[in-house]
DNA sequence: ACTTTTGTTAACCATTTGGTTAAATCGTAT
DNA sequence: ATACGATTTAACCAAATGGTTAACAAAAGT
């Protein structure tokens, strides 16, 4: 479990570790045994260099938040068309989530822990999604008539929900469909263009 | 915390009690003594009807797993046109998840936690999903030429995607849109109609 | 009536776990 | 070399937590 590069300082080595440890087991389920043991470090020196675990978890969460959030509200509040704009963001966003696909759960999972400390430690005024613009730009394009009168809520809940989901299902998905780790990461990299389509086809006049 | 009604068993008490503080905590956050507390009974009891939180978490997963799978089965396996099968899967699921919104996300993490162990315990034979059924279905109608060349894998992933999805996501979505609990049922109520219109809109021909 | 079984409790125990301390070691400037 | 701060460690501590024990009460047989 332990390989510690010397170019790597301390402190990454053991945000590595406990990013590993945290984002499988979660806060509750996470030990700083088990972070130390993959930092390949001593328990007294986590607490060295981050209090205690509610400190170093808050840096891992708000870190996996950052990863998460800013590139959804970039595409989002692009100046793009519509159609493109759907393309860009499975694209791009299939594509991180594809680099760390724990994420996404482990990151829902704390918000349902706490909400309240969610918002108000990770949304406090700067990165905060702001999906208005995209569902108006939805509404705008209904009015032109260009396409189908579609609840602009629905469509972006489907977006994401079509893109986001079947990662944090990944291992129900692949045991019950019985698919192989290869063979997951290609049916993701196929959706980067399915889930447009899908959606454009819905609805488009 | 406590309510005891005459008529329930203690068995039944501590069922519900390990169900609510199970679901909301999960394995790892979850604490025996609230569990006691939330039944309104001493610790020591709860050892006396369940040795231990491994055979009651066992139970409570088990139970969560038979209120969720078995009823995808049942739609998929149906005998019923492509279109009305996909019409009442988000008709009867959205039904019984809005019963217990907090499941499904409980169920995947678990699953997530230990993957082997869901697969051996929880399909053991009987109750394991066979979405074979349903993917054959879509290739022949793909074949008579009655909807669009669609991937089967894909087109059931998006089905379980926009109807899970939005309860596992169910804080973010309610703080991000600032969507009451009444909002959100009332969203969820008209997805029963709105998730299948969009996909039927996606691959009628 | 009384004996046995089942249900329930308070007090206790052992282990796990987050966190601390004081001493040792390393790097670097003087 | 040596002084000195930053880094690292082994040993330790206190609280939390899962689990047990022994005594007691309530039902159920007999």
């Amino acid at each position: 479990m332990v390989k510690k590069k010397k170019e790597q300082t301390t402190e990454q080595v053991i945000l590595e570790a406990a990013k590993k440890v945290f984002v499988v087991k979660g806060m509750a389920g996470a030990r700083m045994q088990d972070i130390a043991d993959e930092a390949g470090i001593n328990k007294a020196l986590l607490h060295y260099y981050f209090r205690n675990k509610e400190k170093l978890f808050e840096v891992i969460f708000m870190q996996a938040a950052a990863e998460l959030f800013p590139k959804i509200n970039k595409i989002f509040d692009a100046d793009q068309p519509l159609f493109e704009k759907i393309e860009s963001f499975c694209e791009e966003y299939i594509g991180v989530v594809m680099g760390s696909p724990y994420l996404p759960l482990f990151v829902i999972n704390e918000i349902n822990q706490d909400p309240e400390y969610f918002l108000k430690k990770v949304w406090s005024g700067k990165s905060k999604p702001n999906p208005a613009k995209f569902l108006e730009q939805i509404e705008q394009e209904v009015k032109k008539g260009t396409i189908k009168r579609v609840n602009p809520l629905h469509l972006l809940m489907n977006l994401l929900s079509m893109t986001i989901f079947p990662f944090v299902a990944k291992p129900m998905f692949q045991k019950n469909l019985g698919i192989s780790e290869a063979q997951f990461r290609e049916a993701m990299e196929q959706r980067k263009k399915e889930i447009p389509k899908f959606i454009i086809d819905a609805i488009k006049k």
